[in-house]
DNA sequence: GCCAAATCGTAGCCATGGCTACAAACCCAA
DNA sequence: TTGGGTTTGTAGCCATGGCTACGATTTGGC
């Protein structure tokens, strides 16, 4: 999703810069910010976890993701040099402050999309799957309009 | 989105499979099953731009996705080794059965999506971005709830 | 018919995210 | 304290999708 631009402050850009500046066409999607939901992922899960068992060790994005310890480790490392995550060898890792908002924004956002499915009617087994592939390309403005759905429903 | 198992037939694995078969875990989505995500939009587009211009060039591709002609080039190599389109040198492009089918089915999603988002009260410029990143994450049951969504919508 | 422009392919580079295999560090328990 | 299991890191492989540079083919206009 790269970051809505109207979105809160502190936004980083999610990816390595490359050699030759592009002419970037937001023409159609830049193609896909692959990087960009891979960060808020991560963010998103690691407070999850800290949150449920005080640390967050790499197995447990491991486990989480269901990928190898490698993956994790070098996934990040590229977080790292984001300014996202603190690390220090053998050490649970550490949100830095630039990522404690970008994962509460990420977890804000997931949490919209779900509430919003649910409230379409949706169940909440596909309601979770659906939302971890959605949620990264809701713009703002369909965001507001999902809440307003969810609001609604949950009057009526 | 990997081609939801309960889709119409002629499905295909839309990935080159690992040299290690893997666990499979599709407990936490199997990580981004970004390759199958191309497939769909490059059989799309290039149906629509065969509706429009009557033949897909490999330029036309590259200016549609705002890409260079080598990357085209080379994701068509892959989708050809898929069964989904055929290609001959300095030749336009063309879709397979397989292919069409494919194309079909997206177009359809893709629709279905962007007239939910309208009918939701969003933009048709932002519902159209928006479109382009979610219309391969939804399963087929959060699509009936859209279909059902836009067409009480289109009554009241 | 022939030359230039447009189109396309190949070579070779990069970033990202998968993996296995192996080595290092850490930590607890005997 | 020492030994083994757990946790991490490194090396090195692969697939995918970006790119530039350069060469080949096709095609249209003169």
């Amino acid at each position: 999703m790269a970051i809505y631009p109207p979105s809160q402050a502190g936004t980083v850009a999610l990816t390595a810069s490359p050699k030759t500046s592009q002419v970037s066409v937001p023409h159609r999607r830049t193609r896909r910010d692959h990087a960009s939901e891979t960060a808020e992922d991560y963010v998103e899960a690691i407070a999850q976890i800290v949150n449920e068992r005080s640390a967050c060790r790499v197995v447990d994005l491991a486990g989480h993701f269901a990928v190898s310890h490698v993956t994790v480790s070098r996934i990040l490392s590229r977080l790292e040099s984001l300014g996202l995550v603190e690390t220090q060898r053998y050490q649970p890792v550490k949100l830095t402050r630039q990522g404690l908002k970008l994962a509460s924004r990420s977890k804000e956002r997931h949490d919209t999309v779900y509430e919003f499915l649910i409230a379409l009617g949706v169940s909440p087994k596909t309601a979770a799957i659906d939302t971890e592939g959605i949620e990264h390309h809701v713009s703002p403005e369909t965001l507001r309009r999902l809440r307003a759905f969810t609001r609604r429903r949950g009057q009526a």
